[in-house]
DNA sequence: TTTGTTGCAAAACGTTTGCAGCCTC
DNA sequence: GAGGCTGCAAACGTTTTGCAACAAA
């Protein structure tokens, strides 16, 4: 699947879910989506913000607004890190992957692995019908942990 | 393991730490802690403050610390659903378990698996130290799938 | 034409901070 | 007695809301 093909797809879903749900189909919300399809990695709501400024203006409300029906027809996620800023990514055309989340900086960082899925897709339930999951390992990241020895060492 | 016995080991764990880190064991602390491991299921900073209320008399302030406090030293968790406020957990006693969140009424149930724990326990990483990890499955509970199937029929 | 959506600013919310007085150590 | 800790209230940063103007249907 190209990444062009991709963005084409992803405005479908949205305006298909728009027309099932009765909204209406605003230039702003299409922008919103473009962007975060353009965009890599994980992002909150100001980012995309002051990233949308150069070449299209959206209003803060807006996006909120828009990021709440994305979430709604699940083309972004909205991750449950601790911290505190809300941190959303974008679910199509990303693979599968785990999260790192280091309890000192807070920074993220991802990891692929194929044993986990297995075991953690394979699990099922009686009276819970699972559609996805999440997985957060966290600890110290190697800058943090360098920097906590050399404190120690003072 | 009893629970009185449990929570006379969790004080001493805390002393501890307290005296380790050359902090004050001042009595609202131990209060709060007390309060947190005689009480069940998942709080709120706000949950306690009000809980408190009635027998021990504490401003949100000293419970903010006093939870920061309880994080470091590993007596309690903080939770990374997807919300508003940050939920916490004590950790002593409870068991180890992973979590069911319905994507449709927000309700979270508790199970465990060996199976995935030792999965998720053999994980490890060359620069990163894992100290503990999260998983959460989303999906649809019982009660809401019939919810939703009653309404399909109509 | 109707009414959902936008932008703006103000409000709300959970959490953090500054500071004077208190109480461990 | 010194300095960390507390309570209070004000400040903070993110998200939500109220409202008038706008534009999709």
């Amino acid at each position: 699947m190209k990444e062009d093909n991709s963005l084409e797809e992803v405005k479908e879903i949205f305006s298909d879910y728009l027309t099932k749900k009765k909204h209406r189909k605003t230039p702003e919300r299409f922008a919103i989506l473009e962007h975060i399809y353009t965009h890599r990695g994980h992002f909150d709501a100001e980012m995309l913000y002051n990233m949308m400024q150069e070449d299209y203006r959206v209003s803060l409300a807006t996006i909120y607004n828009t990021l709440d029906l994305l979430l709604d027809c699940s083309l972004i996620l909205k991750h449950p890190f601790v911290g505190q800023t809300a941190q959303f990514e974008k679910t199509f055309g990303t693979g599968f992957h785990h999260h790192l989340v280091c309890s000192k900086c807070g920074s993220v960082k991802e990891f692929s692995d194929m044993k986990i899925r297995r075991t953690l897709q394979a699990k099922k339930f009686a009276s819970f019908e699972t559609t996805h999951y999440s997985l957060y390992l966290y600890g110290i990241c190697s800058k943090c942990r360098k920097e906590m020895n050399s404190k120690k060492n003072k």
